[in-house]
DNA sequence: TTATATATTGCAACTTTGTTGCATTCAGTG
DNA sequence: CACTGAATGCAACAAAGTTGCAATATATAA
């Protein structure tokens, strides 16, 4: 796992929050996190701390396609923090789920510089199908 | 182009809204349509028509990166709606295109149903690299 | 163990974004 | 011209996210 670059502290809500994403099989929401606290913090904290996890590479960002924000650990990313695997996002159930192995293979003009990506798949997913 | 199903009518926000669309090289915002239109219509109204024009596939939805909507249209899309091309999201201008020629190629598990996709790649555009 | 510096938190207030109900207005048809 | 209902504006609301600041708690040194 990668290091904290800053003093960060280690508080309840912090590890709370990282072990529901780490024990999470799909990516939650701001309001699932906030929900499944029951209260141990703030809604602005959770917002501060998920900032956090995502700037020390520890989570990342998905957008499913209603538009609603999901964090996922990052297990799968090595050294580099590689997001370029697709994400599956439910359109009956809303849960969403990082599908590691599949990686989109495409050709992008020289003149863009790519710093990110985010491909999500939107439909039925198994159980719901 | 496709063709109404409902007895929509033809308003001075809706031609307004769909030519500012159809005329910009890049997606648009809802607030940016907003301040563009110059107090022609509410706030409610261009939701409304957005709305209406994406249900009629004459433009299309684009979630950037930072999680705000966007609004395209649809003129490199055939009879079928084809959403399957890239969409390039500048994180310095903000501005996001279609990349039409690019599709990604990729393998989905067949427990999935597939029905709609957004691939937006993220970075600098020519003009700010 | 205690003291200290400062990272973190909670709270309040605010902004932005999007939605809904309803009375009014306006486009299209006979 | 009159009529029907689609479209609009307004107000009120809800959800999502941000900011400033005083209070609290964590890591480190004494």
């Amino acid at each position: 796992m990668l290091h904290s670059v800053k003093n960060y502290r280690d508080t309840k809500a912090l590890s709370e929050i990282r072990k529901l994403i780490q024990d999470s099989s799909i990516a939650l929401s701001h309001a699932e996190i906030l929900s499944m606290l029951n209260g141990l913090c703030d809604r602005v904290t959770v917002y501060r701390i998920l900032e956090r996890l995502v700037k020390e590479n520890i989570i990342h960002k998905i957008i499913n396609v209603d538009g609603v924000l999901k964090f996922a650990s990052c297990n799968q990313c090595k050294q580099e923090h590689e997001h370029n695997h697709i994400h599956f996002s439910c359109e009956k159930c809303k849960m969403v789920v990082c599908l590691n192995d599949i990686s989109p293979v495409f050709q992008m003009p020289t003149s863009y510089v790519i710093k990110q990506m985010n491909f999500t798949v939107a439909g039925l997913c198994p159980a719901c199908a």
